[in-house]
DNA sequence: CTGTTAGCGCCTTCAT
DNA sequence: ATGAAGGCGCTAACAG
């Protein structure tokens, strides 16, 4: 592992050079910064004038040293499973360094080691190194040992997805139930009777679950029928095919769903690729509504209509929960749960 | 915008406790660190007991206060547009998170503020607060303004996509001529006459004008029909179904292209569509070929064909073009080109 | 309201 | 091979 290395570099502007430039103490300058009601007005101005002048920022490492806050938040960046791969990574990633920004911190992305899933090791590291001051876990599952892994350590995190009971409730996650609740009325108020779900079963996958079982409760509050297929495919299905074969054997028959909720868009995508093997047409003969709005929603015929989820709230919701915790505020109560919305496009208008 | 804020936290281990409890001094420790070569060998395996017991890593901050090296660096997050994705962010970052962090350097996403599309603000903050060693930029235009910012800060970086003639020539691209003339190659051995380029025209986007150029020179060399849509589907005509027109006219007549390759694999789907609108099958009536080997590949049906684009090895070459750079080893050379490799799947199996 | 002093944790001379 | 100073740039305490 290769070490330190010597790092030549243009001389950037210090607090020193500020302070001669304006002809103050070092102090005051740090005080025009971080504490202006304590510098007379037209100090500051003139200490605020130089600082512009020389393009002057404090040096970060400095700061952080001095003060122990870093000013960054960690985010454990999820293995991409090629086969059921984040559909949020991109959109999310851009809201949380946002959400970062906007309350002045950086994002700070990290793995687990290369050929290793275990994420624990590299977390330690940057906790140890005293690299972040919160840390930001995403698709989190019941018992996630990552969870537990930093809960222990004591440094200030939040999770996208909820976190187990006897674990900190420092979490922001959707409604996914409700989110499948609503795509069933929305279908309901189509005129649809026959509904299935598509995705799939089990407990391993929370965000899932919860989808499905919205669903379920949904159809069976409105006295519709839903077709639940039992076995579920899971994600590797989809990819060989057999996913589409399921689907088509649920789209056979008189008595077949006249439309299909999705559990997320590219299972959708699988839909489509049944409706039309079995000489359907969606939209027409079979709605279908997918999950997650992804940009792949647009680029389909009919253009599939799709849950959006708010993923600046997400991140902003996040950073908050660090933030309070960072500042000492120990938070309480059960976690933020956002509520999504449907975008509706021709595959079910 | 919030201000500096206490922090409390459970104190870690420093590098006075760990002398302490090896019995030796804080600069040993360090030695043992940094120059274990100049450390008795039972020293250095009393140190490294003693360090491993107490968790102990060098507090970041202040070892970067003190050498100047961050060991970090950061990538500019591209600006995600919607209707034209960035198809790689989530499996390159992976790559570039993994190849920084095998050089020993993390990696920090950075964004222009929010509402805003310069990110040379953003650029000049981190590099003032002196957060990180080098920069990555990707989606590198022609004349891009990203590039003539930061080259003139002099601080290290390097870019995914070739750099204008006058800058520096740190630089990692795939060869995208040659990448599209391997699939009008493959599509030949397949026996197609007609082959069509499906992609926006125009000279904006280096890497599909460079598509476009081989799929040109390429058809031309063998002697085949080549059909390139001049008007051009600007990524929005995608969206809003005009890209498909456009494609299903190019279908139709006798002397349709029997073979279609697409500057990415979204601009496959669209084809698909029209394929299939024109009452074509895919992979039968139609060859389609894709671009960058996304998951959407395997969820097609067909399986969708497609180019793959080297994201390890170009992560890796990016990785150590900045640390050459840091190195203050003077970089020559006229960047690194690499090359893609044609997954063939269904589509023009 | 401003200046002085001290030290965050570490690494690099220099001396032993 | 190991130990003793000094200081990176900054800010928190206190002195004026």
């Amino acid at each position: 592992m290769p070490q330190g290395a010597p790092r030549p570099r243009r001389a950037a502007a210090t607090i020193e050079e500020v302070a001669r430039a304006a002809g103050v103490s070092r102090q005051t300058v740090s005080n025009a910064l971080n504490a202006p009601q304590r510098v007379r007005p037209d100090t500051l101005a003139r200490v605020r004038a130089a600082i512009e002048r020389l393009g002057y920022r404090p040096d970060q490492s400095a700061r952080a040293l001095r003060t122990g806050a870093r000013r960054t938040l960690g985010y454990l960046a999820p293995v991409d499973d090629p086969y059921d791969p984040n559909p949020l990574m991109a959109g999310f990633l851009e809201a949380l360094v946002d959400a970062a920004a906007a309350a002045g911190y950086r994002l700070l992305l990290f793995r687990p080691a290369p050929g290793t899933t275990d994420a624990r090791p590299a977390i330690d590291e940057l906790i140890a190194a005293r690299q972040v001051d919160g840390l930001v876990l995403a698709d989190v599952l019941r018992e996630d040992p990552r969870v537990a892994h930093v809960a222990r350590t004591g440094v200030p995190f939040a999770t996208f997805g909820r976190t187990g009971p006897g674990e900190p409730q420092h979490w922001v996650d959707i409604d996914n139930g409700a989110a499948t609740a609503g795509v069933v009325r929305h279908l309901a108020d189509r005129g649809h009777r026959r509904i299935a779900f598509a995705g799939p079963a089990g407990e391993a996958l929370p965000w899932m679950a919860a989808r499905r079982a919205g669903f379920a409760a949904e159809t069976a509050r409105l006295g519709l029928t839903a077709a639940l297929p039992g076995a579920g495919s899971p994600p590797a299905a989809a990819a060989s095919g057999s996913g589409v074969a399921q689907l088509r054997a649920l789209l056979q028959g008189p008595d077949r769903p006249t439309a299909v909720a999705a559990g997320s868009d590219l299972t959708a995508l699988a839909v489509y690729e049944a409706v039309r093997a079995e000489g359907l047409v969606v939209g027409r003969d079979v709605a279908v509504v997918g999950f997650h709005d992804t940009p792949l929603c647009r680029h389909l015929h009919p253009a599939l209509s799709s849950v959006r989820l708010p993923l600046r709230a997400i991140a902003s919701g996040l950073v908050g929960l660090l933030l309070a915790q960072i500042r000492g505020e120990s938070v309480r109560g059960e976690g933020l749960v956002l509520s999504t919305e449907l975008v509706v496009r021709a595959s079910s208008g």
